[in-house]
DNA sequence: ACCTAATCCTGCATGC
DNA sequence: TGCATGCAGGATTAGG
């Protein structure tokens, strides 16, 4: 599941291949991707407008058109695929939860997941758009003027897509109340303390939740809290200054490792070659249930935490009984400016 | 403020 | 072999 690691790795490919491209038009195969403005309107919007950058905020990717931003999550399995114009189509470039570069044995090049000889063979069975076929996981197409063509596919149809007003995305729900970026300078440890001392919820829904610091998924919360030695359940205002001190550093830590690294993917990765890929993080917790812990070797369980499958070391990862440290009281003014 | 459950979806694993 | 069932989960929303 793409979390700020892999959705980075998607950006940086995004603005090497599409940066510079106008729509000449937009395919809406699933609506229900689309969330504003309506399919018709989305459509008709983008006609002409042109990609001058790719942003992200949290595991949001923005992309910067000439007079609106298109703002896209890629929610649990998103992905990007470019194609080249028909006549030099001899590569395909897939954009996902991912981090290796390989060449097929159709020579299409192809930053993925693994999943080309599955796709391949649904492929063959499609229709095509423009330069490139269509699955039945393509969702949104969009075509450009040389010819070239970017879609969105998404297997479970999570993702959503918005558009709104040139500059606007800081403004759009989802992102207005995001917190600080993990690997930006906002994120501080004045900030994370005072965030942390002022709820009681446990630490990890706390840190999934993206108010308190954004780019957290299920992975990367379990393992931070792994390397930081924290118990999932531990109350946010009962840990204390040591603790909070580590799981800052380890939040930061995993996170640029995972950028890095280009992301982590958890399905075993097999090129063309058969040869296993060797590019992802490795994971000290997540997935590792029954394997010994790297630091203690008691073996790794696996748990439900606020309804989430929940990886840690039950001899690391002791829940504290401890009495809430004083968190200061935040008064809400009612509505108003 | 906090918690749980439901929602959206499909692929995959399991059980009979 | 095939059908039914359950599970996975990011973000949002409803209800307690």
């Amino acid at each position: 599941m793409p979390e700020l690691p892999e959705v980075e790795t998607v950006r940086k490919g995004l603005e090497q291949l599409v940066v510079g491209k106008t729509i000449a038009k937009v395919e809406v195969l699933w609506p229900k991707i689309i969330e504003m403005p309506e399919v018709p309107l989305f459509r008709k919007l983008l006609e002409g407008q042109t990609i001058h950058a790719i942003d992200r905020r949290g595991k949001f990717l923005i992309f910067k058109m000439t007079d609106y931003d298109l703002i896209s999550h890629l929610r649990m399995e998103g992905k990007y695929e470019f194609f080249p114009p028909y006549e030099s189509n001899k590569t395909a470039i897939e954009l996902g939860d991912t981090s290796l570069l390989v060449t097929d044995p159709d020579n299409r090049v192809r930053l993925s997941e693994g999943l080309a000889e599955k796709e391949n063979q649904e492929r063959t069975r499609q229709e095509r758009v423009g330069s490139a076929p269509v699955t039945k996981h393509t969702h949104v197409i969009f075509l450009f003027t040389d010819g070239s063509q970017l879609q969105y596919r998404d297997v479970r149809k999570f993702g959503r897509m918005a558009l709104v007003v040139k500059d606007g995305a800081p403004q759009y729900k989802g992102i207005r109340q995001l917190g600080p970026e993990p690997l930006a300078e906002t994120f501080t440890l004045e900030s994370f303390k005072t965030g942390l001392l002022r709820s009681k919820k446990a630490i990890k829904p706390l840190l999934l939740d993206q108010r308190l610091v954004t780019g957290l998924g299920n992975i990367y919360v379990d393992e931070a809290l792994w390397q930081a030695k924290i118990h999932p359940e531990q109350p946010a205002d009962t840990l204390n200054d040591k603790e909070i001190i580590r799981l800052r550093t380890a939040i930061i830590d995993v996170l640029a490792r995972a950028v890095a690294a280009g992301g982590t993917t958890i399905r075993t990765y097999l090129n063309a070659l058969g040869e296993a890929g060797k590019f992802q993080l490795s994971l000290n917790v997540y997935g590792q249930t029954g394997k010994p812990c790297p630091r203690c070797k008691t073996p790794i369980i696996k748990t439900k935490v606020a309804q989430r499958g929940t990886h840690l070391c039950p001899n690391c990862q002791k829940l504290q009984v401890r009495k809430p440290r004083a968190g200061k009281k935040i008064k809400h003014s009612k509505g108003g400016s």
